[in-house]
RNA sequence: GGGCGGUUAGCUCAGCUGGUUAGAGCGCAUGCUUCACACGCAUGAGGUCGGAGGUUCGAGUCCUCCAUCGCCCACCA
């Protein structure tokens, strides 16, 4: 863009005319629109890979709450991203909405008050609230829809949903190129997703098994560990007696009972072995031999374990098919019998009980009809329903496993005591409220576990910005438990490309399943046949079955480079755009989406997604509790943005620094607020000062000049670090102390003076070099004030139509701006400290004038200033403007001895 | 129990690789309608830098221990 064609479009506007107030709201609504029109966030498609600066920024959670959290960290986003761009990257800024996933479903769930059964057929232009009506469905009734039916509903909410985050993001002036928008759930996104899934096949690094695996009842479908959290619950450890088998037998030496201490009495029935630690000399005679399980009367062996803990309950523990974690690495170590009885909604499940040396399926018991008896007792019952029930049940002599010895013997009830409440830490999925049950089932799996010192070595090569997010991420590497977990038994996601045949019997053969190749994509299962088959042989005997099950949401939004880059499409910009430059995110998910990113790569080209990962804190309420998670009232952005103004909320944000979690104070905002409105009044107050300019050759001018100097090349090295916030700090202190509490108030005589052309000349040129350099350092956190005050003269005056196009300031001579913008180097020998001792002066003037009660505007008689020698000397080189500032004629010198720096005595008019 | 981070003026926070009397903003007190700005300007009060040891000529800054707050992980019988 050149000078001529700049000025034919931007002119420049007379400061005088302004209006006394800055009306916020209308101005930003103007420049939002003039950024549009400029283009200002479009980035060169054809520009090199090294001359571009990209960023994989986080899609948020459509469905999601807005929180000022977005507004932080989205912030730190386009800070950098405005100041990259006008140090000359070419900066590509996408944004994407992640809308697949439970979050989306829930909220479909209750907003349309429906639930989706996989085998209900889809049913074109279903109305579904007239279908309610219809029904006549009680509010908290969910009417039944098809799977399809249930998809188009998350597409349209999702789709409102993002509107609101849209706004929000261009209400805050966001400079996203919207060229770059994608959702998770489109269809670019499921082919680079299922593209993933294929690959990762192909290296052998995932697998399907019948596992047990952690299960969401109320959601019905497997989670991650990572989805998983610990809440204190409240729970009841249940005393109860289990019999011995060999003393039932006869057998000297061996106690007839034990009894153990549980808090999941409903897994009785479930008991499959008993344990405790092999120094413990209670339980040493019972290792080897069998207990009896009361109520169901199971032989289960007793077996020695150092996990097991003998200051814990009573010292020995049952183990069930599956209590948690361990119950599962026992019944693997062991090889324990399987006894799983709650199923996938959480119910007591049907099962049949035989006795030992019976044929066929079904769980061994001693006494099969009596178990059969208690058993049916509990069926399709909750499972806290069923625990009420055991409890009843074994709070009865029958049930006890000492009937077994025989029915002479006195028996009492198995249950010991009354149960003794206790909190305890249980495991439930992140956004479920019924704890987590391991229950066996068929997933898909990514192989972790053998890749840890892959991922470490990856993640080692990612600069974490601070640098110790790093050993957060390492840590939580080091510590994964499971191979990832990446099925989910949902709707709305991306289908896992899969296909099962079915053999001859009707046997579907899981472990030789058929992929989708890669021209099929995106593709569902459900709806496409696998290669090589017609749709009639689905669920046919030599036909095929359709993966039902999706992608765990993180497994595509773990592609998030790949997806800008568009990997493996036509058009594919991986030279170009990978691996990505800047990760900004969060450190909540540097256990999900940060590890999963590096997961992908890792996995996918044995290398880093991204140089760098900003890592942003949270938002805290003053009682320093997560926001999100307290219960006081939860804030809003757009409100915030509407009172204060979206650089004011710029302002805020950008004074978090990575890393670092901030208190939400809302005269931070009003700080913000007063900065945007210093800015327009110094902006009129200096282009109003419009006698023409000349040299730099004043004293002062020179040396406040190389403050500024100073002032630009600290505030670039803060953002070369990622210290936005230090910038920030940098540049406002210069602006507001040296800028224009000093050096306008020292000038603005002299800038308007009859009698010294070329003072007023080098005045007016370095009020206005100060303030275009000023706003330009402003420009990435506050850039509607700044680009406003830009275009009333420096538009015109550079070509730059807006503060956003125009390059960062320099400290070198700088072609690309012109020369009385430039911060060329000035020689200045003996007068660096000029500027300062200016200000030292008028400081000691000030002091004087208020502590002699003369009002500061008002002139004085007589102004006697006294210091060393030296700093008398160094006074000199500005005395006029000294003098002129402090409303004295000219100044009196008084030789000090002491370094107190220095003092004016002062004498009014009277 | 393990890891990480914080603890500096009433409040919110800066203090880089250790170096003269520890800084800012808000709040507070006092004064000023100075022709850019009262969403302003000026002046001032206010801190034994969580505690205890140690290294050093010298520590808010380095080391050790302790306390406390927060986050993540582990603990789930």
């Amino acid at each position: 863009m050149t000078t001529e064609t700049a000025a034919t479009r931007v002119k420049s506007i007379d400061p005088r005319s302004l209006p006394r107030r800055f009306d916020v709201k209308e101005r930003e609504a103007h420049w939002r629109t003039r950024w549009d029109a400029l283009g200002i966030s479009k980035h060169d498609k054809s520009a090199p890979r090294a001359a571009s600066f990209v960023i994989d920024s986080p899609p948020p959670t459509a469905s999601g709450s807005l929180h000022p959290g977005h507004v932080f960290s989205y912030t730190h986003q386009d800070v950098i991203a405005r100041y990259r761009r006008m140090t000359g990257w070419n900066v590509v800024y996408p944004m994407g909405w992640d809308d697949n996933g439970l979050p989306t479903e829930r909220r479909v769930q209750n907003y349309f008050g429906v639930r989706a059964e996989p085998n209900v057929p889809y049913e074109p232009d279903l109305n579904v609230r007239k279908r309610r009506k219809e029904l006549g469905l009680d509010r908290d009734e969910q009417l039944v829809v098809s799977r399809g039916n249930f998809i188009e509903l998350c597409h349209e909410v999702t789709a409102e949903d993002e509107k609101t985050y849209k706004e929000l993001f261009n209400r805050l002036g966001f400079s996203i190129d919207w060229e770059e928008e994608y959702a998770t759930i489109d269809d670019r996104c499921r082919s680079i997703a299922q593209r993933s899934f294929l690959d990762l096949d192909e290296r052998g690094h995932v697998y399907t098994a019948e596992l047990p695996t952690m299960w969401d009842v109320d959601f019905q479908t497997a989670v991650a560990q990572a989805e998983v959290e610990d809440r204190p619950t409240p729970g009841a450890y249940h005393d109860i007696e289990f019999g011995v088998y060999e003393a039932m037998q006869g057998e000297d030496g061996v106690p007839a009972s034990f009894t153990i201490s549980t808090t999941r009495p409903e897994l009785v029935p479930a008991c499959v072995g008993v344990t405790a630690h092999p120094d413990d000399e209670r339980f040493k005679p019972l290792f080897g031999k069998h207990a009896v399980t009361p109520g169901f009367f199971a032989k289960v062996p007793i077996f020695p374990s150092e996990k097991a803990d003998p200051e814990k309950g009573t010292g020995i523990l049952m183990l069930c098919t599956f209590g948690d974690d361990a119950d599962v690495e026992w019944w693997r170590t062991h090889d324990l019998e399987l006894r799983p009885m709650v199923s996938r909604s959480g119910q007591a499940s049907p099962r049949t009980f035989v006795g030992y040396n019976s044929e066929g399926a079904g769980w061994g018991s001693l006494d099969p009809r009596r178990a059969q008896f208690f058993y049916d007792q509990l069926l399709g019952l909750r499972l806290d329903e069923v625990r009420e029930k055991i409890v009843e049940l074994l709070s009865c002599p029958g049930t006890s496993a000492m009937t077994m010895l025989g029915v002479d013997v006195e028996t009492e009830p198995p249950l010991k005591s009354e149960p003794r409440s206790i909190e305890h830490v249980v495991r439930y999925y992140e956004k479920g409220s019924t704890p987590i049950e391991y229950i066996p089932s068929r997933q898909w799996f990514v192989r972790l576990m053998d890749k840890k010192p892959l991922l470490q070595e990856v993640g080692a090569k990612v600069q974490w910005l601070p640098d110790f997010m790093e050993k957060r991420y390492a840590n939580w590497t080091d510590g994964i438990a499971h191979d990832w977990a990446i099925s989910r038994q949902r709707f709305f996601g991306v289908p896992i490309p899969v296909w099962y045949p079915i053999d001859a019997d009707g046997e579907v053969q899981y472990d030789d399943y058929i992929v989708a190749s890669n021209d099929m994509l995106p593709v569902d299962p459900m709806l496409a046949p696998a290669p090589g088959y017609e749709e009639s042989q689905r669920g046919e005997p030599n036909g095929f079955l359709g993966e039902q099950d999706v992608f765990d949401t993180w497994f595509t939004s773990s592609l998030t480079p790949q997806i800008l880059a568009r990997w493996g499409e036509n058009g594919d910009r991986m030279a170009n755009l990978y691996p990505a430059d800047l990760r900004p995110q969060a450190h909540d998910i540097i256990r999900t989406w940060a590890f999963y990113t590096i997961v992908k790569s890792a996995l996918h080209d044995g290398d880093i997604p991204w140089h760098k990962a900003m890592i942003s804190g949270f938002i805290v309420d003053p009682d320093r509790k997560k926001m999100s998670k307290s219960k006081g009232v939860v804030v809003t952005p757009i409100p915030l943005v509407n009172k204060h103004g979206a650089d004011a909320v710029r302002y805020w944000a950008s004074n978090g620094r990575p890393g670092m979690d901030m208190a939400f104070d809302e005269t931070i905002f009003t700080i913000g607020s007063k900065l945007v409105t210093k800015l327009y009044n110094a902006g009129k107050f200096v282009l109003m000062q419009d006698a023409e300019h000349g040299d730099i050759v004043n004293e002062l001018d020179r040396a406040f000049v190389n403050d500024l100097r100073d002032t630009v090349r600290r505030a670039t090295d803060a953002f070369e670090r990622y210290e936005f916030a230090l910038a920030l700090q940098i540049t406002e202190s210069f602006f507001w102390d040296a800028f224009t509490d000093n050096y306008i108030e020292l000038v603005k005589r002299r800038a308007r003076s009859e009698d010294d052309a070329q003072g007023r000349a080098s005045a007016v040129a370095t009020l206005r070099l100060g303030l275009n350099t000023l706003l330009r350092l402003f420009a990435p956190f506050v850039p509607t004030i700044t680009d406003e005050v830009w275009s009333w003269t420096y538009a015109e005056e550079t070509g730059y139509e807006s503060i956003h196009q125009a390059p960062w300031p320099k400290m070198s001579a700088d072609a690309d701006i012109p020369e009385q913008y430039q911060l060329a180097p000035i020689d200045t020998p003996d007068s660096d400290a000029s500027f300062q001792t200016a200000c030292r002066a008028i400081a000691a003037v000030r002091k004087a004038k208020h502590e002699a009660k003369i009002g500061l505007g008002k002139p004085l008689a007589r102004l006697q200033i006294s210091g060393t020698d030296d700093q008398l000397d160094s006074l000199r080189l500005v005395e006029s403007d000294v003098a002129d500032a402090g409303g004295a004629a000219k100044i009196g010198y008084q030789s000090a001895a002491t370094e107190d720096g220095y003092v004016a005595a002062v004498e009014g008019i009277e």
